[in-house]
DNA sequence: AATCCTAAGTTAGCATGCTAAGTTATGAGG
DNA sequence: CCTCATAACTTAGCATGCTAACTTAGGATT
């Protein structure tokens, strides 16, 4: 058999994706992307679209489509930064809000329930997990210097 | 900060795959999706569409279009099956073969050098890996029937 | 033999990832 | 002051994920 790390990683998100967009369109109308841009601007603050591609793992191009579309279902807010700068200041709006904090724990729950059922040590694998993002942003950052 | 299990894996494979991605292309001229679908029916000898989906943790119509794009890049080859049912038998071409073979190692190689620079157990996280793919494999199972 | 069931595959159309190339706002150097 | 550099953002167009609905092949039911 032997599928490699990469290989299973990458498996293995995938149908996790794809499990909690499932539940996410079906009782609450909206896809996982979305309401991860929410949930990162919401809970992290993050509030410019340079950071939140960051936050995400994704590029810029990608985030300014995704604004424009949270911004016209009405649940994010985005404005020219009054700091100055060619940037976008990101907030939720009420109804933004609402839905971050109605389903923060939800998924994290689900699965710290596989976690559990599976027999892995949660804490373990969630900060190695942690470790190898760190790791790689490290990296990241090394190389564009 | 505290930043979930599920979000930092998703970012985390977000990204390994963003640079596997770019590597393949810039030097091999493929995609990483193309590359893992020439892996998993060389390797693991996955030899029909509904099998490859589920290796891929992808759906039905995703595989289709996909042997259709590598069929007509001269990688794959695609036939009915022999055997009969309204089923198609995948094999790699000569070229397949020589992509899978030549960069099997590679992308391996590469993973475990950002583990070992984390100071990440390899072991110990692909095995938990591993078994919570397992656990979900089994968990969808049980929630068919 | 005619009808129906099921599994595998396909088609159509949308959502969201990407790269490449352009635009805009600010600050630095001449 | 003008020009240039840089960072953030946007636009265009492609690749590939998805769901919903359809088609196809074989086997089971009567």
């Amino acid at each position: 058999m032997e599928r490699d790390l990469s290989l299973n990683l990458h498996v293995l998100v995938a149908r996790l994706d794809r499990m909690a967009d499932r539940i996410l369109r079906a009782e609450h109308n909206i896809s996982y992307s979305r309401f991860l841009a929410l949930t990162l601007v919401g809970e992290l603050g993050l509030s410019t679209q340079r950071a939140l591609a960051d936050g995400l793992g994704v590029t810029e191009p990608s985030v300014s489509r995704m604004t424009g579309v949270l911004a016209a279902e009405g649940l994010l807010d985005v404005q020219p930064d009054p700091a100055g700068g060619n940037r976008r200041q990101l907030s939720l709006t009420d109804k933004g809000k609402e839905i971050v904090a109605s389903l923060r724990q939800e998924f994290e729950d689900k699965l710290a329930a596989l976690v559990a059922h599976s027999g892995v040590p949660y804490a373990e694998f969630a900060q190695h997990t942690a470790r190898l993002l760190a790791t790689l942003d490290q990296m990241e950052q090394e190389s564009t210097r």
